[in-house]
DNA sequence: TATGAATGAGCGTTCATTCAT
DNA sequence: TATGAATGAACGCTCATTCAT
């Protein structure tokens, strides 16, 4: 229980330090610190500063995951799955923008190397359900055929690009502007 | 004359270690070394690395927009005009990766600070061109009514999401593809 | 009983870590591993790791002389005494090199600062046994008058090094061999 | 000039401090300041710590044959030559006491890996000369006729032990101490 | 008695920056 | 102007030791 605790302050610890200042704004002194634990702890719960950083990434995955497929219904249309899947990276970044800047920093990064953003059409659940969904979406004529790197760029690029600016400040999403831009995207991608 | 070359030789230098291998991975010593000149020579055209490091980026900044200016032309449509600086930004791009990879490391590190992205928006001459466009658009009631920063998000986070993809060698966009992928994009700020 | 093993098998576990890896390749966590013991429990046998060196040491020791005990008889001529001593040092050593790396690291570190080899003449059985024959030798004028020290030095000196060297595997040593290399010893020290 | 007594300076700093007190007694922040240096200069001329100590002692090393071939008279007889051989050895290191420690720490610890001390019969010089002289020995009938190895341990083993003992204190050898040992180490070595 | 999570001083090493030449 | 030797703060990490269980 208690060696839980530890492990997962260590974890937030490292999260908020390395969204909000890079990984090299985050060294392990100040993760500890940050964390109320002792460097060595560190290393008990973690090899070293790169394990840390990658466990910590998987973990950060796994919880959008989880989320994404609580809030997609198979028996919804194409189309309203789509909206489903945008809104909800939207809304779940928004409510954790600290997870958006570390994921972002950590795909920026030399850490990430042996894990791209390509994985996003392997072979994990998330990767399967994202490709089914645009290869029905071809098959009954409502999206583009286009391949699959290219639709995913469509879909997600703005998106992306849009919770940078939000959690930077510069725009504020209310929810009709998140419908309209949502439908935007599906445009693009729409025949 | 001389002296200009020795500049510009270690901003090549900066360029490429820092594109390929990050800010981490691109040590004074090392910029100084495949410059061909002394650790200190760097200090007598540059501040310090801060300095280095967001001097390149103005003026990695300023080749693109004059590249972009090169290419667009006020007489065209507003569509054509669009699809011209859309083509601009991934020909552009595909021919200088480095500048990609340096630009894109640039915006997720704590360099650009002081130098954010809403500048595209700002008083520049690429913000300014930028804005009329789609100022100009929006009235002639040929873009959707939406706030600068969606729409260029719309725009331009597909591109660059496929750019990433190309350089690190996910996809590789043909002229065909590429014309299909602008038009996308068009689509979803089209109204 | 039980508590006797763990205590040996820590004592096991340092040996073999620190003659095959030195003092600093056998950290107290690794030790307690090979031995399957709990890190903490090794400070329940021994105050530190200072302790726990000295300690083994001193044990090693013992069954060393022990052995040659054994072999020693009071009764035989003192030429016949030496070179018993002699083969005895380099048989068992030969069978057990862990003992003997360990033993030649324990004299080449600070921890044997307290446990000096001028104890060979100290008043241990051993080392009145040495000193014992010595005399007994230089008085009946077959060993050749020098101070202990030269004695034991001539004697024993080239049995370490070549122990040495057959324990790192520069050569072997077959019993012909053994033979005439401690008669070549007992020749520096007779008269 | 200057920057070679820079690196001068942290060799003396370190032989003192291993000699002293070993490989782990001498932390690089220690060397450094014993040297009246930056800690960052010692790296300007050694690659690491490991770099440090095997290039200090094959500069020992360099030194000690230096002067035995300095003493080492081609034209004496077998004799004669081995007397000057081990005279030179002894009062080598009873003047340079810290070389003796340095380099017998050397070779007991894993930075010796690569240079082993079956070196001493390789084709350096010094290996030359020791090798050629046991050789000519064998020849002449004057020597055994032992393994290399073997007549080398019988000439040094003794040597090397009373040197130790020198150096901790144990002994002090004069001159005429010093004559009846090393004719001792010929006399086991001589037919 | 036995455990191993927790600790933090201390290590080897890096690197942006300075400054005498 | 050009240099690179010199610097030391700061880093990631190790490990002997403690102590609550």
């Amino acid at each position: 229980m208690k060696e839980e605790r530890k492990r997962s302050e260590i974890m937030q610890s490292a999260l908020k330090l390395i969204a909000e200042k890079g990984f090299i704004g985050a060294p392990m002194a100040m993760v500890a610190e940050k964390a109320n634990v002792g460097i060595g702890t560190i290393y008990h719960y973690f090899k070293d500063k790169n394990t840390l950083i990658n466990k910590l990434y998987m973990e950060l995955e796994g919880k959008l995951i989880k989320f994404l497929e609580g809030n997609y219904n198979e028996g919804d249309s194409v189309r309203e799955r789509f909206l489903q899947l945008y809104r909800g990276v939207l809304s779940y970044f928004t409510d954790h923008p600290l997870e958006f800047r570390y994921m972002e920093q950590y795909f920026n990064s030399p850490y990430s190397i042996d894990l791209r953003r390509d994985r996003i059409f392997d072979d994990s659940r998330e990767g399967t359900i994202l490709k089914k969904l645009f290869l029905e979406g071809v098959e009954q004529k409502f999206i583009k055929d286009l391949p699959l790197v290219v639709l995913f760029a469509l879909s997600f690029g703005p998106i992306l690009l849009l919770l940078r600016d939000q959690i930077l400040g510069f725009v504020t999403l209310n929810d009709t502007l998140i419908e309209k831009t949502i439908e935007a995207c599906l445009d693009s991608i729409k025949r």
